[in-house]
DNA sequence: TGCCAGGCGGACA
DNA sequence: TGTCCGCATGGC
């Protein structure tokens, strides 16, 4: 890949903080598909616009977002896809004012708007990339779910270097596809897991499911049954890839640990909360439960 | 040692 | 329709 001196710039929204999304990306886990350099306040990223693959590197510049394209062919309409890629992952186009004004209604939660001031909801643009989080993830320890994404990233996916550090891009649904449960096995993937991870490839390599298609479904319940049909895909994982992939911010991802156990922490107690009291949290916040959902993940730490 | 992790499908009543 | 169990493994 072509080295690049190409710099592009994004004015930031109001109600917007890099520092308090940096802080969200680096919450002591090992994610390998973004680096974040402390010293340089900045994170790199290898993204793909289509089938061109960039590693861009995003910081902050006064009242505008700083993306250095490092690597990749800078030529036609490069420019756009990059910018449609970092207004998602950072959910830049959102008008945070309506959801300040509905946590400064409660006097247990109105801490939040100076305590996260910006924290925006830090998308995963690939759906494809998503719904394989989730289901690595599901019902194992975080730090657990991180170490078998990078050796899944790291034995499948394409990188590439820079400086003397390697970044990876997600596996491609048509290598995921071909292999066998025992080569998930070799990196401590339950069977299952396996066995869901192929079938959503297999869904993502023959084109019966995209981004655009379930894009184009009508409301929020359409999402969710298309999502549910996917072997492996359960409310939870539906709700949380509607939110970090499709920008819903209509979502609340029942049954998650971490929402529970803040939830908790909220209503002071000292066990879980049933999901009556959950909804009964979420109520007032009509159409900003995601970004409810996502301050609550955020106060546990 | 035993219980719980940012769940889910399938069996069973 | 609701409930229970197995899954795999690490962390505490």
């Amino acid at each position: 890949m072509p080295e690049t001196e190409q710099t592009i710039y994004l004015k930031k929204p109001d109600l917007f903080s890099f520092p308090e999304c940096l802080h969200f990306l680096d919450r002591g886990y090992d994610d390998c598909l973004y680096h974040i350099d402390i010293n340089r306040k900045s994170v790199y990223k290898a993204l793909k616009i289509g089938a061109d693959r960039y590693l861009t590197r995003v910081s902050d510049h006064e009242d505008e977002l700083k993306i250095e394209i490092l690597l990749g062919d800078t030529s036609e309409e490069y420019e756009q896809g990059i910018k449609n890629y970092i207004i998602d992952w950072f959910d830049l186009k959102r008008d945070l004012k309506p959801f300040y004004c509905k946590l400064n209604n409660y006097e247990n939660l109105s801490w939040m708007t100076n305590r996260y001031h910006g924290l925006r909801l830090m998308g995963i643009p690939d759906l494809f990339e998503a719904l394989c989080w989730c289901v690595t993830g599901q019902q194992i320890n975080l730090s657990f779910a991180y170490r078998l994404k990078r050796r899944l990233v790291e034995a499948y996916g394409r990188s590439v270097t820079y400086d003397g550090k390697t970044f990876y891009y997600f596996p491609e649904p048509e290598v995921l596809f071909r292999l066998e449960i025992s080569a998930f096995r070799k990196l401590q993937f339950s069977r299952r897991k396996a066995e869901y991870i192929i079938g959503i490839s297999q869904q993502f390599a023959e084109g019966e499911m995209t981004k655009k298609q379930l894009g184009s479904c009508e409301n929020r319940t359409e999402m969710l049954k298309r999502l549910l049909k996917i072997r492996g895909v359960g409310e939870w994982t539906a709700n949380y890839v509607l939110m970090k992939s499709m920008g819903r911010t209509d979502c609340v991802t029942y049954g998650d640990t971490g929402l529970q156990s803040s939830v908790s922490s909220l209503l002071e107690l000292n066990r879980k909360p049933t999901r009556k009291e959950i909804e009964r949290v979420f109520a007032p916040f009509k159409g900003w439960e995601s970004y409810l959902n996502i301050y609550l993940w955020r106060s546990l730490g």
